[in-house]
DNA sequence: ACCATGCTTCGGCGGGTTCCGAAACATCGC
DNA sequence: GCGATGTTTCGGAACCCGCCGAAGCATGGT
């Protein structure tokens, strides 16, 4: 079987998929806590789990008895989201929490939604960041700026992408994957410009929401041009 | 059923995967082509593909006796290149057609392949594009130089998303999608730097490797710099 | 040492899906 | 009109796959 079916299949079953739904936003989960996500048994999640693992799209970190599975890598993220992006089959169905996730979100530790998709077509337009080979690298203005607001530049490098475009699948447009992605989001999050709502229930399938601060609010206007 | 799980579901069952992988090039096929290109029957051919239709994956023109189908948009050629760009499951498996394909070929009409991305890069690297929000403009030294050599920007303009990345499964690289990816190629294979080998067979799996002819290799190298 | 918790393996059941052959329908060429 | 070709619908059979419950193993707390 061809390696797109195999894959495609694997994120096909709805027990999988919701595992990896609630993968998305880059947290680590134990075996309970995916079973519970797709309303499954035990038993059952540990098999799917089990085929996740093997296929390559779930990494394994056991720590005494729990077992914390995450997505094996960013690529996975973005291919999720691109097909999520894909038209809505049948009629639109409302998303289990409302529409409260296209305001702004995790992706695999970088932010995603409208103010996601924003952000990144600030930091193209304004030119902080410019097209490389393979995704965008940052240019010397760019530098100073993101210096200046806390950014770690030298820990977004040593990401195996720097920095890249992921389909965002509310907004379908992209906005900013890797290193360079992960570390602003952990600047905005880090002086509370953002924070999270909806910790994680146990019993329920959630993506981190994410809440503008007032004090984010005016700093996202001040420092990129965006309205919130 | 969320979405993920719907659309993954339908491209994880393998005779559905080979046909959307047939006709990923852009081309459209008849029921009896994706048939024989899926090794199935007419009948269940039939079946599968009118759940591609109805999931709105693939559209269909009927004309006579015959129906035409092609991928219902650019978009999901990208996602199904986007997911065959996924690591591997199992230890690498070669192609169908070896590693031709890696080359260059067609995905929706545009280039893909080695060629395809170095493409990329240069047209990103040397300026002839810029991002923009959501995808990428022409600067006005591209706009001159895409003249020069014959690209229609009027109707790439046309096109409901104008210029765009597309992971390349072959190479985990970008290369360009949209109308303006559609123009350039359609460019060189008029001018016949490009040419399609391996027409379709009906009784096999394929897509369109493209092949540079002498006269293109010298124009790539001339116009965008690439050593082919 | 004992029990509680988290996770996995095993056996078996049940539902869903895919396939084929036969038949019906549509279109084209003669 | 008639046969040939392309496509769809129908019915039935086979198969795959995911789920559960019970049992087993490992870890951590008391």
């Amino acid at each position: 079987m061809s390696n797109l079916a195999t894959i495609a299949a694997l994120i096909g079953d709805p027990s999988r998929a919701a595992m990896l739904q609630a993968l998305l936003p880059g947290e680590a989960l134990t075996a309970g806590e995916l079973a519970r996500v797709a309303q499954i048994g035990a038993a059952a999640a540990s098999a799917q789990i089990k085929a996740l693992v093997e296929a390559g799209l779930v990494a394994v970190h056991a720590q005494g008895r729990h077992r914390y599975h995450r997505l094996a890598g960013e690529e996975i993220a973005a291919a999720l989201e691109t097909l999520m992006a894909l038209p809505q089959v049948s009629p639109r169905k409302s998303w289990p929490h409302g529409d409260g996730f296209r305001k702004a979100r995790l992706c695999w530790h970088h932010l995603a939604g409208q103010l996601g998709v924003e952000l990144h077509a600030r930091l193209t337009g304004d030119g902080w960041i410019a097209a490389a080979p393979g995704g965008w690298l940052v240019t010397d203005a760019g530098e100073a700026r993101f210096g200046k607001l806390g950014v770690d530049l030298a820990t977004a490098r040593r990401s195996p992408r720097f920095a890249c475009d992921c389909m965002d699948w509310s907004e379908r447009r992209p906005h900013l994957s890797g290193g360079l992605g992960r570390e602003v989001t952990g600047m905005m999050i880090r002086r509370l410009w953002l924070t999270r709502i909806e910790p994680l229930a146990t019993d329920t399938l959630q993506r981190r929401r994410l809440a503008c601060t007032p004090e984010g609010a005016r700093a996202l206007a001040a420092e990129f041009g965006i309205a919130a």
